[in-house]
DNA sequence: GCGACAG
DNA sequence: ATCTTGTCGC
């Protein structure tokens, strides 16, 4: 039952968002991860007719990078609000995969903070069993206070009475960045590591990171 | 009915 | 996301 990677060709709308329905109640957002050596920093870059999937594996201590793979595959899908992962993760995935396991993965793009709490980093969570988080650089839904302005402040988002992601301000004075658990951690836990390695900038190291790769991969191309 | 809407 | 260089501001 891959519920996803190859020919997502044919899905329509419907099917989409019937496919994320069915396996929202397998993501798990409580702490079921070990020591966090190896970070993945996961993200995908479009060119007009193909996605470029970029993954980086990080140390977890020293954020130094340890390894990289790319990964490109024909556009199978329009972005559509709600089922971003069904245009990224094909690519995405082919990248992650050829690295070794990491213990944690980063991925671009919200979580729980989904209208049916079942983003891209709860997709790829689900589909790969690993501990995911997500880190949006904008707001998808829910609403929440002002975000005082020293590094590490943040407040809780709300969506229909729930908790569903922290906008975090990851640098003085920058804007925030919206931080949602996407497979085996919490909202809590997953904040903590967002916070810890944005060291550099406002986008944590393993997104950043990724992000470089897949635009750098597409321009040589 | 109207506006909003990750990347 | 992508199209695109220099430039205004702290």
């Amino acid at each position: 039952m891959r519920q996803i990677p190859p020919g997502i060709s044919g899905l329509t709308v419907d099917q989409m968002r019937r496919i994320q329905a069915e396996l929202a109640p397998r993501v798990r957002v409580e702490d079921a991860l070990g020591t966090v050596r190896w970070i993945a920093g996961v993200d995908v870059a479009y060119t007009e007719t193909h996605a470029i999937g970029a993954a980086v594996l990080l140390d977890a201590e020293t954020l130094e990078v340890a390894q990289e793979a790319t990964a490109i595959r024909p556009l199978e899908t329009d972005y559509e609000p709600g089922l971003l992962s069904f245009r990224e993760l094909p690519a995405a995935l082919d990248a992650l995969a050829q690295l070794p396991e990491p213990d944690l993965v980063f991925c671009d793009g919200n979580g729980l903070a989904h209208p049916r709490r079942f983003g891209l980093a709860c997709h790829l969570g689900v589909l790969t069993d690993l501990p995911t988080l997500g880190v949006a650089k904008s707001r998808y839904l829910g609403q929440h206070d002002v975000i005082a302005e020293p590094r590490g402040s943040w407040r809780p988002v709300l969506d229909a009475g729930d908790i569903v992601a922290h906008a975090l301000r990851t640098q003085d004075g920058v804007r925030w960045v919206y931080v949602s658990p996407g497979h085996r951690i919490s909202l809590d836990t997953a904040t903590t590591w967002a916070l810890r390695t944005a060291t550099e900038a406002r986008i944590p190291q393993p997104t950043r990171l990724a992000d470089h790769l897949a635009n750098r991969t597409r321009r040589e191309r």
